[in-house]
DNA sequence: GAAGAATTACTCGGATAGCCGGTGTCCGAGTCACCTGGG
DNA sequence: CCCAGGTGACTCGGACACCGGCTATCCGAGTAATTCTTC
């Protein structure tokens, strides 16, 4: 998986966390989590394309929430940055050789091994759903509560 | 996700198929599905390794099924194929930056984000781990009775 | 005709290139804040 | 003192290299069947 999955969960995590109505600048967040600058930018414009940060342009710029930590799920987070198709492509090689000699009517259904491995796959994706950002916040927040304060400090919110 | 793993869950139904204590060549099984046989070979050696496969040196060798289909999950071959290492791995980026202000207690407790992802992943594997080899094979025998015929047919086994 | 050794054909196994996507970096377009000069 | 224009700095956005792992291929080691020679 994709190394700028958890940076980006990371970094909404921390957008939740400030929630002052100002955008932070990549640099900030990247400071943040010893990540390098431009690479981070990369991944944030990926998660601003799939709507689930809005970026300000020019001096005093940055990125800030486009929703509320409730309505951004973990599976949103990853179609962001991995994309929407399955990990596990069917390719329908039970259609080459064979000799052909398989009738057409087996392959109408859908092919079982596809069907299986899809069904794996929905239930990661279901899990990723049913978890949102405002979970994780409240999680940190029961154990470290200090994370929140922590943030905005940083950010020089205070 | 590797394609070894679709080619690897074929070669096995139709192993499973064949059943007749004889090993089956990669030549036959690469020919069935139009695949390239060096590296179909390549990836049952990785099958071997992981205990799922038998090998057969010299000629008249070949491959045949270390354990019986009903042994054998889709979480083994992936597995044997993908490596066993998480998809997510969590490299505590939370401890860098940050300033080093947050006490040491807060890191003491799991990555909440990594909690939430290996979950996910953990759905993921137990749907994986819940279905065998036999399964497939009757799922697709009830629609399409015909393929174990035409596998045995195939390799020369009638 | 039978037995044994050499030969041949066949298959697995690991070592060796090629290529694509993730990783990382750099520079330009756009925007805001600040400074300066004039009224 | 107030305001408008210019200047500068800052930040996002996309375009440009680098690299590791998956993809693909080839050749050697080992084995069984076959053939040939000899008794």
């Amino acid at each position: 998986m994709n190394r700028g999955v958890e940076w980006s969960i990371h970094v909404l995590l921390s957008l939740a966390w400030v929630d002052d109505g100002k955008p932070v600048p990549t640099a900030e967040l990247a400071a943040s989590y010893a990540l390098p600058v431009a690479y981070l930018n990369k991944q944030l414009q990926a998660l601003v394309r799939a709507g689930l940060l809005h970026s300000v342009p020019g001096a005093h710029g940055g990125f800030l929430l486009a929703r509320q930590p409730e309505e951004i799920t973990l599976m949103d987070v990853v179609s962001a940055i991995e994309g929407r198709e399955p990990a596990f492509q069917c390719a329908e090689i039970r259609r080459q050789g064979m000799g052909e000699e398989a009738p057409r009517s087996s392959f109408r259904r859908r092919c079982a091994v596809d069907a299986a491995m899809q069904h794996a796959e929905v239930q990661w994706r279901k899990a990723l759903a049913s978890q949102t950002l405002a979970d994780i916040r409240t999680e940190v927040g029961r154990h470290a509560p200090s994370a929140a304060k922590i943030a905005r400090k940083t950010y020089g919110r205070d």
